[in-house]
DNA sequence: TTGTAAGCGTTATCAA
DNA sequence: TTGATAACGCTTACAA
């Protein structure tokens, strides 16, 4: 496999000169370069990144590690960082842990080996040591949708989409509301359920019912929907803590012969795009992923570069009112 | 940072032994892997993959090139691979286009510098470069979900497909089918037309109307339905060549007052996660995205090792009858 | 504008 | 079971 040194051999010229041409760097008369570029073409030449790491001692690469890729939230962040980590001349790194501490392991350990300029982590497990071994790497860390100690953290104002999410059902003239969601342990679902439960509070109100699953897949929340509604709790609006679950909620409603909205209104939490596919088409908190994703990535250049690091607001949440709610 | 030299100090040994430690090669006593354990992790020491790799010449990853992470497909795809290759101890390096030649191109050059053991590609746009880049540098090459020259291919039979969906309607009583899909370029999706065609031809039919949109996006799918529509047609049935096309027919029926499935059966085809969220639940062919995942790793397997390829076939495709189809 | 030369941190071969 | 040593292919001062 043709190397440097046989590129320069062939074009008359030294390695230094066809490094500059390869990376761009420095002055190179337009001669000489066409004629490296020519001879690069012939045999085919294919820069070996291992050499240029170990020289340069770091990758233009950041990592991106994610819990999964078949979950649509995580495929759309991992969609606009990989697009804002371009714009800006990195790569993504991007890993998926599958939800398992030995595939993270492995890959923070293949990304330490990889010499990654920064990591941007997205909700993986508690438990999980990767963040910690990350930040003892002194590796720049930016966490998307949770807070990690140690790392720089963007995510949504849960705490008041949940909020938000009772306020307009309040609004609508609802008050026998309950909640269903998942993953329990999910910090953002939590928060969620905490500023719904405050918002109620303040109208001296109380969710009726509150029902978490731990499994975050439709059927699982159909179920969780329809073992809150078997108790036999009245509500004339249901919380779902994700769009999911408003989904779910939706199908064991209907699976009772209970009509959405007529009956009971509906709200979910994200806007993925799934939000549209029901009928009528579901209202929910839109949570803006794809500014968090970008400004995930303004953080780590920032982090990465030494820049001061922004305090930018995030876009605020708003309700995206479509046909799954209506006033009592 | 500490090398693997400065830890053979530390050990009182020598970098081969520790290199040994590292890598679980050749014999170390027990106690002397105890020792040199204990200094690695004294001094957090991280192996250099850069340099590994100048010496080994091949990283043991397998790069993953797909067009885009935001699609549940090629999600769920993206998984299923990794999780496979991960099983056989390779890293997954994936990459994902953006349906950009340019990242295309720029991630293609990082996996050759890479020194990518393989690559499994997934429909990548036909006037891309990126297959005979990879043929032409000897790389393994699979691909799935269409075909490329020189390369492994692993896909599901979409033709026979098509068929399937034609002989539901068929058996239903339908007659007068209608056929809406996207993006019209896709190979697949014009084989799954094709199987609709031939099938309704050999009932002595044809399709009582066809429309293709560009893109595969909900919005841009209810919009193409809604144009054929529009057109006046009449038909007791509709084909979407994908479960998103089909949910665009259904708003687009709905939006006409038309009932589903009283008025027109509607079938889609994939059995994406989102068949199930529409009310009723959309009647669709399922494609063993899963299976095919699994195979295109276990072929990527056997091209590496030089092992015969299977000729496995593929797990057949087969309706999934919910609610939006009905006897006519 | 181009060339010289010194490593970078491993792995693997061979010898002990 | 362990050690010495020669590459691996490139980047980057520094010199010319």
């Amino acid at each position: 496999m043709a190397g440097i040194r046989e590129i320069a051999e062939r074009a008359g010229t030294s390695i230094a000169t066809v490094s500059r041409v390869v990376n761009g760097s420095g002055y190179v008369s337009p001669a000489m370069r066409a004629k490296i570029e020519t001879v690069i073409a012939e045999l085919q030449f294919r820069p070996n990144a291992g050499a240029a790491l170990m020289r340069r001692g770091k990758s233009r690469m950041v990592g991106v590690l994610l819990p999964a890729l078949d979950v649509k939230f995580f495929g759309i962040l991992a969609h606009v960082i990989e697009q804002g980590l371009f714009a800006r001349g990195y790569h993504a790194f991007i890993c998926c842990s599958s939800e398992s501490p030995e595939h993270e392991a492995e890959y923070v350990a293949a990304m330490l080996a990889q010499r990654v300029d920064g990591v941007i982590i997205a909700s993986v497990s508690a438990e999980s040591t990767a963040a910690a071994r990350l930040v003892a790497a002194g590796v720049p860390l930016v966490a998307v949708d949770r807070e990690i100690a140690g790392a720089v953290s963007v995510r949504a104002d849960h705490y008041a989409g949940g909020r938000l999410m009772a306020d307009y059902l309040l609004g609508l003239g609802h008050r026998r509301i309950a909640v269903v969601g998942a993953p329990q342990h999910a910090m953002p679902v939590q928060q969620r359920l905490a500023g719904v439960s405050d918002r109620l509070a303040e109208a001296g109100l109380e969710p009726v019912a509150v029902r978490l699953g731990p499994r975050h897949q439709f059927e699982a929340c159909i179920e969780v929907a329809a073992a809150l509604l078997d108790t036999g709790v009245v509500a004339d609006a249901m919380v779902g803590l994700t769009d999911i679950a408003a989904l779910g909620a939706i199908h064991a409603l209907h699976a009772k012969g209970i009509r959405v909205p007529e009956d009971v209104s509906v709200i979910g939490f994200d806007d993925m795009p799934m939000a549209r596919y029901v009928l009528p088409q579901l209202t929910t908190v839109a949570q803006p992923i794809r500014e968090i994703g970008a400004l995930a990535v303004e953080q780590m250049i920032r982090l990465m570069t030494g820049a001061a690091l922004s305090h930018e607001e995030l876009p605020a949440l708003s309700v995206v009112v479509r046909g799954t709610t209506a006033r009592r």
